[in-house]
RNA sequence: GGAGAAAUACCCAAGUGGUCGAAGGGGCUCCCCUGCUAAGGGAGUAGGCGUCUAAACAGCGCGCGAGGGUUCAAAUCCCUCUUUCUCCGCCA
């Protein structure tokens, strides 16, 4: 959610921003901020009819005791109560609309980035360099398939398209990932989480995925009661959740979180034909990292992210490049995001394995996820980021492509090997 | 899944319709006393949100798990929900 206030102060400043990521929100600003005033002032006239209220309920139990006859005051108290009653729906109904036109603005993107789509993200860095092959290569598709590490069409049979069966070494490859993530984000300071993998409503709203994209993820309903559940679409989802509605101390902060989970996304619409394969599936495994800070330092853990997602994916020596993306592909939640994108061999071209973004106070204000300061014991809200770190279901065709040889044979990354009983090469 | 009990501030806890922003105790902070320690005496200890304000203070409003309702008036009565505990059943 935005800062109210930023709003009222810096109205045209808003639209820009917002209009640099692709939302035209005149309309709804304008009429947030007509509906902050109205509440307002209908907020303030009903206080004072409660403090009345409240003033003549303490005289009432001595009036009483004196004998003075209070029926002529009851009845004027009565009319009193009705107004308060009546106001008090009048006010639910302006903040039932001021609270779901603010839940449905995105975020405002960073001043520096590059205003319009994707077409306008920006690559920054580079690394490793594309392996000149003595053969044609082939698609991670056939070479999984022929190596027996992913089962495509039992996983179809099991749970229909866009799922897919990892099997013997390729479960084993996958797993070795994972650790291998794990690992260097224990080394380097986070704590390690295993979370729920259904979420209530709440969670999606705090993350920004409520209301409005609410399409995106899978909902578990069931027979017998009224509980509907959310499956986990992203770790961050669930972390950004840990501190929802609670006051830290500055002390505290930062807070590093990684998580391993599964994600679940309906993907609806359908594949195009470069993504056949493990590049876009409706489950897939992740680390994710996450970082609650305080609004001064999250410049610095946006910078400390995008390195230690950089770190993972130079550790597996795999060429790949980190794009500042422009404000309209961010998604709506984030102030910044870059991406790391591996080289695909089959694609020509690269594909997201990460992506970090700082979304400043925006969850914050939507979970009211604050600290307090300091020297002067002043409230504020945290700051929030997150980043992959990384996930697997496109690092894993990124390493067979990359690192296949002629005979179809793959070498294991050295990184994972301890994680393979020293396995140097799958074949 | 069934039956019952509970939820009050940092903790424990009193409070069944009106002067309750809420007794009491513990803890914590400060002060006094004692050479040190133990013990004792005194004071303080509801945060938060909204509103007002240029801002702050003060004021006003909200707050006793959450949300509704009854009432002139709700921690207190009613309804729904959530969570915790106990018992039974089922189960990795």
């Amino acid at each position: 959610m935005l800062d109210i206030r930023y709003l009222r102060e810096n109205t045209a400043d808003a639209k820009r921003r917002l209009l640099a990521k692709g939302c035209d929100a005149s309309a709804e600003i304008d009429r947030i901020l007509e509906l902050y005033d109205l509440r307002r002032a209908a907020a303030t006239s009903t206080d004072s009819k409660r403090s009345e209220q409240n003033k003549v309920s303490k005289e009432m139990p001595q009036l009483k005791k004196q004998g003075t006859d209070v029926s002529g005051l009851l009845e004027k108290m009565k009319a009193l109560s009705d107004e308060i009653k009546a106001d008090e729906a009048r006010i639910r109904e302006l903040e039932s609309e001021y609270y779901s036109l603010m839940l449905g603005l995105y975020n405002l993107p960073d001043e520096d980035l590059k205003p319009g789509g994707k077409e306008n993200n920006e690559p920054i860095r580079t690394f490793g360099y594309q392996k000149v092959l003595e053969f044609e290569p082939k698609h991670h598709v056939d070479l999984c398939t022929k190596l027996g590490l992913i089962d495509y069409e039992r996983g179809t049979k099991l749970a229909g398209n866009g799922f897919w069966v990892y099997r013997g070494l390729g479960a084993r490859l996958e797993w070795a990932l994972l650790n291998y993530f794990i690992d260097t984000h224990i080394a380097n300071g986070y704590e390690f989480t295993l979370l729920p993998l259904m979420l209530e409503y709440e969670c999606g709203v705090t993350a920004g995925q409520f209301p409005k994209f609410a399409d995106e993820v899978f909902q578990i309903a069931n027979p017998t009661d009224e509980r509907v559940h959310y499956m986990l679409p992203t770790a961050e989802a669930a972390l950004v959740n840990l501190h929802r509605g609670e006051l830290l101390s500055e002390r505290e902060l930062p807070r590093k979180y990684i998580s391993y989970s599964p994600c679940f996304r309906r993907e609806a619409g359908s594949y195009r034909a470069s993504e056949r394969g493990m590049v876009r599936g409706h489950q897939f495994n992740k680390v994710e990292m996450f970082q609650f800070t305080t609004p001064e330092s999250s410049d610095a853990a946006f910078d400390e992210l995008v390195t230690h997602a950089e770190n993972l994916v130079q550790g597996l020596g795999l060429h790949f490049r980190t794009v500042k993306l422009a404000a309209g592909d961010c998604s709506a939640a984030m102030a910044r995001t870059y991406d790391i994108e591996v080289r695909l061999p089959s694609l020509d071209g690269f594909i997201e394995v990460s992506s970090v973004s700082n979304s400043r106070d925006y969850p914050a204000r939507r979970g009211a996820i604050r600290f307090r300061r300091d020297p002067d014991n002043k409230i504020d809200l945290v700051h929030t980021l997150n980043g992959s770190g990384l996930a697997t279901s496109r690092i894993f065709p990124a390493i067979v492509e990359q690192y296949q040889q002629a005979d179809g044979s793959v070498v294991v990354p050295e990184v994972l090997r301890r994680y393979l009983g020293g396995l140097e090469v799958i074949s």
